[in-house]
RNA sequence: GGAGAGAUGGCCGAGUAGGUCGAAGGCGCUCGCCUGCUAAGCGAGUAUACUGGGAAACCGGUAUCGAGGGUUCGAAUCCCUCUCUCUCCGCCA
């Protein structure tokens, strides 16, 4: 959410700032629902500080017969104020939804562009491979090997779903382990096991909802939600909290399932493991001084991208471009990695810093010190990796011409020591 | 699923025959004093949001005692609904 005063005070060029976003208006009707609300506030209260007083006078006046009249006067009053509170109510509520669905505003560091297309390559790791024979798509080997069961998954539960098997299950669990253990040993996060599933609460403070909806798989009764990321219920731990100075930066770091509707995006990778309903994700969460938070997201990136370097994949990262940044995100870098069997770079991690925008919807602040007013902290998060993703990519990258995958020397003793998952 | 208890400021905790309660007291914390150091002691201060005025320091108003609604001139206190926590019973991985 953005800074009511700050729209206020800035009204075009916060306008102007989002509308690198690619829409066509976003605060159309802001001026006047603000406006409304403080007017109708200034008179509520005005009539409010009367009845405050009276009443306090009434309540010092032993003989009630003498304020008989008052009392009749301030009925009235009160009536009156009800009528005022139920419209201001009114405008609030549509001032507040107003505000949830306005897009955070694109970091200055955030190239402007319009689409995919506009993302800037900012540095590649590792050469692409071209294996000496035809690299098969992961789908292929999977089945081939008997770890991955595409078809099993739809007799299941449906489509984009997947059965993992022997040491493809393994695999996950594997890369479940190396990463939580890089993160937690090497770079200094506390592994967190959250929720998978999350209240209204929290799936607005991290900006799912009210404008997302759709893309939710939603339990019906109670009113809960399966997470589509970690980051809702881990960026949600601090929701309504003030915290210490000296706590900052907190940095969590969580394994948990990611449930996605996928809505809009039918007929898009049906095959294979790269867009399921549920899929298995790490996930990195820091929350930062508002000083701190561009130098985080660099430093966050670098562990996510560790995690690939370790794995000795090739991979690209892209500075997304305004009109390609997430709702709530000020500045993301995607990391890229290369799959030979569909010759493409695929995302594999999206790494955003929300400046303070999740922080203001949440409500999670520090003190600077002890005396002054708290502050809203700077959130950030990013994959660490998308588990499935990766295991696609290991496939992809360490197939051999016979069918069979070596296991990347980082993740054998994950695997009980095996060097080959073949037929 | 059944029965009961509870939800007050950073924490603990008073306050329920409605008014002087944004809320006693304690702890913690901050600043000052005192003390050879520490401890103890003394004094002052110490919630948040919105809003008006002001360059600012700051001053004023309103709201908030789990949430929402009701009664009343006036509600932390009375009534209703909901949420959450705890205890016991049942069931269960």
């Amino acid at each position: 959410m953005l800074d009511m005063k700050y729209i206020r005070e800035n009204l075009d060029e916060t306008e102007r700032r989002l509308r690198t976003r690619g829409g066509e208006s976003y605060l159309d009707g802001f001026r006047e629902l603000d406006e409304k609300r403080r007017t109708l506030l200034k008179e509520g209260e005005a009539l409010k500080a009367l009845r405050n007083s009276v009443s306090d006078e009434i309540g010092r006046t032993k003989d009630k017969s003498q304020v008989q009249d008052k009392i009749i006067e301030m009925r009235e009053v009160s009536h009156k104020i009800k009528g005022m509170d139920e419209e201001l109510n009114q405008v609030d509520e549509q001032l507040h939804s107003f505000l949830l669905t306005v897009p955070n505003l694109p970091h200055a560091a955030t190239p402007v562009g319009t689409s995919e297309n506009d993302n800037v390559l900012v540095r590649s790791w590792g050469e692409p491979s071209t294996l000496p024979f035809a690299a098969k798509p992961h789908w292929d080997l999977g089945e081939e090997l008997g770890i991955l069961d595409f078809e099993r998954g739809a007799k299941i539960a449906g489509a984009r779903f997947t059965l993992y098997r022997g040491a493809g299950a393994r695999l996950e669990r594997a890369l479940i382990n190396l990463m939580l253990d890089l993160h937690t040993d090497k770079h200094g996060y506390q592994e967190v096991l959250p929720p998978f599933m999350v209240n209204r609460d929290s799936m607005t403070g991290t900006g799912q909802l009210p404008k997302f909806e759709e893309d939710l798989f939603k339990m019906v009764d109670p009113d809960f939600f399966l997470i589509p990321t970690a980051e809702v219920p881990v960026t949600n731990i601090h929701r309504g909290e003030i915290l210490k100075k000296s706590d900052l930066p907190i940095s969590y770091c969580a394994y948990t399932p990611c449930f996605r509707r996928e809505a809009g995006s039918y007929g898009k990778d049906t095959r294979g493991l790269i867009r399921q309903h549920q899929f298995n994700k790490v996930e990195l969460v820091k929350f930062v001084h508002p000083t701190e938070s561009d130098a985080a997201l660099e430093e966050l990136t670098g562990h996510a991208e560790k995690v690939l370097q370790l794995l000795e994949i090739p991979y690209r990262v892209m500075a997304l471009c305004s009109g390609d940044i997430g709702f709530s995100a000020a500045k993301t870098y995607d990391i890229e990695v290369w799959l030979p069997g569909q010759s493409c770079y695929r995302e594999i991690s999206s790494c955003s810093t929300f400046d303070d925008f999740q922080a203001r919807r949440a409500s999670i602040r520090f003190r600077e010190d002890e005396k002054s007013k708290p502050e809203f902290v700077h959130t950030l998060n990013g994959s660490g990796l998308a588990v499935g993703r990766t295991l696609v990519a290991i496939l992809e990258n360490y197939q051999q011409a016979d069918g069979s995958v070596r296991v990347p020397a980082v993740l054998q003793s994950y695997m009980g020591g095996l060097e080959l998952i073949k037929r």
